[in-house]
DNA sequence: CCACTGGCCATTGTGTACAATTACAGTGTT
DNA sequence: AACACTGTAATTGTACACAATGGCCAGTGG
């Protein structure tokens, strides 16, 4: 809470000064990254004024990045009571989970068909990234890169609505996930990746498809939506109360 | 250039002052529909300043209208150089109404399970008031309720990720039809949308997937997405000269 | 002892001043 | 005459101050 995390705030447009709202897009990327790592967990409540201490920034700053997150569904926006870490309930993870097998089987036919050699090869360093993260037993920067995964085969299908779409998607699949998850399964088999940009690659259409669905359905098997998950649900719910009392350190590590 | 269009500018706080986001909701509704309606043409310039006066609020409630308008991609935010009214290429529409034919079959099919009888009175409700704005020459008014029916079919649907992305696709695809339809026929037949709520409430969601791929293939086709468009698009490639220059000599520098 | 009401405090919502960046125009040079 | 440069004006980006809302707690009455 004392401890600013990085001084930031200093050379207001050195770096790569070009574009305003790099300040922005820090603060958005760190509490993205925070969340999705669950270092702030659900329910946590995002004071605009502590925030802004620690960037090193103005609540203008936070706001905007706050409402960012808003649209993309990984925080709450609640009128004149703040933001909070959204806690999506079972129903809200099975709406996205829909959206998402819709949204991911388009995805993958068009990225088979406009899909370049270039492209191919990032994903696969990606996918490359995602297994260091996880052999190093980093969780949360597993779930954030298999997510970027995702969102770079959005890249790949060349449709901006759908990339900003899968953006919201993925976003809040990951949320969901950290909340979720057994912990003992890894959630993003790497292999299944893999194998599905092999499909691309070979421009195979038919078996990309049926992959990313069977990887949807090996997604969401893992997770624990169903009813004996009342557990988790209940926590969920009540995870406020949970940080109105003492906050531990929700920003300790950021 | 210098009216008010209108005062609007009510007491600071009184009246239903309960709710904040009241008037980022009346300044977003305002621009949206000036847009939608035309009365903005594409590439207009959206001063910060300029409009707080006119909507008697201050930057601050004008920037976030703006940012929200950004968001759902009918304007366009160019750091340090201002909001502009979005001017689709013919290649973002096209890939507006990729996304939307891919949404819409999905809404059909869920709406066909999903919609209540009191929803689909509502539609039906809905597309008589589009009739009506039709009849009564209003083609402003009349695209915009034709988006309202398909962002009520989204509701209908009960999925939350797909109504707001139905959301953002409806507000484009009004913004594009505004701008790129051929002028003589009314763009979306409400004749369409009162099949395919009968077809919603007869359950039969093979039909009603026809019926809307069907709608979406006759909204395109009045479309002059084509080649032949050239000269709609060079005009809103220039449509800023327009604005910024006196109206005498609009193509100085062409 | 419990419930209700009133005021206090913390936090968010809004307006505004200032700083910084960009665009434009005028001037000077090649 | 055309181009480049510099100074100025306008507009956006950021920070901050103040107002207002909502929650919390104490005090009071039943």
């Amino acid at each position: 809470m004392n401890e600013q995390l990085q001084p930031l705030k200093k050379q207001p447009r050195a770096g790569k000064a070009g574009r305003s709202g790099t300040q922005d897009d820090i603060v958005y990327a760190h509490i993205f990254e925070a969340i999705l790592e669950q270092r702030l967990a659900p329910g946590t409540k995002l004071s605009e004024e502590a925030l802004g201490e620690i960037f090193g920034v103005s609540r203008t700053i936070i706001r905007r990045a706050l409402s960012r997150l808003a649209h993309e569904g990984v925080v709450l926006l609640r009128p004149n009571r703040g933001a909070v870490v959204a806690s999506p309930s079972v129903e809200e993870a099975r709406q996205v989970f829909l959206a998402r097998r819709l949204v991911e089987r388009a995805i993958t036919e068009l990225a088979v068909q406009h899909a370049t050699a270039e492209e191919i090869a990032e994903l696969r360093q990606m996918v490359d990234d995602e297994r260091d993260s996880f052999s190093r037993g980093d969780r949360g920067a597993g779930i954030r890169l298999s997510g970027e995964f995702h969102l770079k085969l959005a890249e790949a299908a060349k449709n901006a609505p759908l990339i900003s779409f899968q953006r919201s998607l993925v976003s809040q699949t990951s949320l969901i996930i950290a909340q979720y998850e057994s912990g003992n399964r890894s959630h993003c088999s790497y292999d299944e990746h893999t194998q599905l940009i092999n499909a691309i690659e070979a421009r195979n259409a038919e078996l990309a498809v049926d992959l990313m669905m069977h990887h949807m359905n090996h997604i969401d098997s893992k997770l624990n939506l169903d009813e004996e998950s009342a557990s988790d649900d209940l926590h969920a719910v009540f995870s406020h109360l949970l940080q109105t009392k003492k906050p531990g350190r929700p920003v300790a590590k950021l």
